[in-house]
This record gives C-alpha cells, structure tokens and sequence, in this order.
DNA sequence: TGTCAAGTGCAATTCTGTTGCAGAAACCAG
DNA sequence: CTGGTTTCTGCAACAGAATTGCACTTGACA
C-alpha cells in the first residue's frame, strides 16, 4: 500500500515542490472510497494539521487533473468528488429514484471505446464515466 | 420546424400552464445549438422580454429536466448546458487539446446499456453523454 | 547556509444556482 | 365576460463551491 507516494515523488522529478501538505492530500484522496470531495478532503487533513486552507486543497486537485492523476466526477450532487486514477477504474450507475451507487467494471466500456475508434477516429479518455438510471428495485415498486 | 410548440401544449395536457415566459425559453433552447447554457438562455429571451428572471430560467429547466423533455449536460466548463430531447439524440466526443466537438449516433450506446441491464439490473438514463479524449488530427501532431 | 521561485494561508470575491414571499396571471366554472 | 383559485413569476436575499490577489513561508538546490 501506499504507493501513492511515488506518485508524490514522480511529480518532484517533472519540477513540483514536495510539501507536507500534498502529500496529506494524496493521503486523503487514497484513503477514501474513491468518491471524496474537496470538503471531505480538507476535513480529513485538517484533523492532522488544522492550518491547511481548502484553496491549497483546490489548487492541489487542479494540478493532479492536469497530470491525469485524479479523476474529477459530478455525480449529480452539485460538487464534484475525486479518485486516484491509479487505482482500478471502474465506473458508476446512479438511481434517479433512491440515490444508490452501484459500481461497473471498466471493461464494460472497452466496446464502446473501440466502436469510437473505428468510426470517428477518436481516443476516447473514459477515465470515469458516471450513468444516470433506475435500479431495479425501484422500477418494480414504482410498478408495483 | 417549431414542433416545439407541440411540447408547451403536451405540457399544458398535464396540468402545467401555458405561460408566454415557458414558450419563450423552449424558444430559446430550440434555436440554439445544442449546448446553451441557463445564462445564454436568459440573454437570448430578455433580448424580447427584458423581465425574465433568471430564477424563472432555472425553474422552467429544472421542470423540463424532470419530464425529460430537455438534456442537461456538463461538458466541463462548470455551467451546465441544455439541448431538446425531441431533436435527434447525440452524444459528444471533445478533444482535449483542440476543443472539437464531433457528434456520435445515440445507437453507440445500445451495446452498453444492454450490458447494463444484464449484468448489473440497472435501466441506464444515457440521455447526452460527453466524451473526452484525443482526435485523431491532435494525436497525429503530437507524435509528428 | 543563503537565495529565490514555488507554494501556502488568509480574506475577499465571483459565480452558479436556490428559496421565501408578495403580487400577477393562467385556467376553469358559472 | 367575470370571479375565484392556484400556479407561476419577479424580486431580493441567500447558500455554497470554487477562484483569486497578496503577503508570507518554505522546499530545492547551489
């Protein structure tokens, strides 16, 4: 585990400082369950270190997604949550009915991509797909 | 054209009234190209009606969202952007690095979400979806 | 250890979107 | 056409996420 810290690492050597404060970041961002918001992000760190403001917080997740190193999503909630991409990708089916999450294997977009390739000569970058819908449950109680 | 009047009246059907403000911004949002946001929308009626509210706007949004007359999609400028859902479904693939937007057919998406259904029970919304990646043009540059 | 650019904290600000409320007007009945 | 009811609108205040200017701090490297 922990291997986050290379990444930490890996972005000295392109030229970016090593502070205490992004690696408490990456920290947060890897401890969490993959769907952590900047708040959430910034409550966590400041439970070790008190002073850190959610501007650096901002900032530090705009350098990680120009690196492609966090994915940003929008589940629908109004604010956008993060995860590091070097975990496995996998994707998300949200109800509209009772707000449950279920996760996709990334595999399941591997047709979609190659179909995309084919015919609109397009690199498709799906790093983290989020789908809107009805589970099952809900469907058979609003027919029900 | 202005089949949209169509929907204003279907609206009416349900109990919803038929007010001058709500044909106004279905205006709006038919005459655009696909990808209007809340506030061109604004701009674009009080060009005729100088009282909208953009309160109003959102309102008439979030309602045609609910009946799922309109789209609404965020193409990652951080403002959310509208399109009719009677016009022809598409999706949309952005080049990171040119910012071209290129149009895919909406039947793509039918291996994925039959995929979905069987395998995880899940009726996915996939309304307007945007996709970002490289084009072939971009990739070809950066290589050359 | 000294230098300096990159990075941080703070505070103010911007921007999108929401909400409470009073008045306006669409719809329906008569 | 008129009156009554309920929805809808405009206004203004508000909420919350994200951004920015600026002075101070600190990591990196000679």
């Amino acid at each position: 585990m922990s291997h986050h810290h290379e990444i930490v690492e890996a972005l000295q050597q392109i030229g970016y400082r090593l502070t205490p404060q992004r690696m408490m970041i990456l920290d947060a961002i890897a401890s969490g369950d993959g769907h952590t918001s900047a708040e959430e992000i910034h409550e966590a760190v400041r439970a070790a270190y008190p002073y850190l403001d959610i501007s650096t917080v901002y900032r530090t997740l705009g350098l990680l997604k120009a690196l492609h190193l966090v994915s940003e999503t929008d589940l629908g909630s109004g604010h956008a949550q993060y995860e590091l991409l070097s975990k496995g990708l996998h994707h998300h089916l949200i109800c509209r009915e009772c707000g449950g999450i279920l996760d996709v294997d990334n595999s399941f977009l591997n047709p979609l991509r190659q179909a995309i390739d084919q015919e609109h000569d397009f690199h498709a970058e799906i790093e983290h797909l989020a789908i809107f819908g009805m589970c099952n449950a809900c469907n058979a109680n609003l027919r029900g």
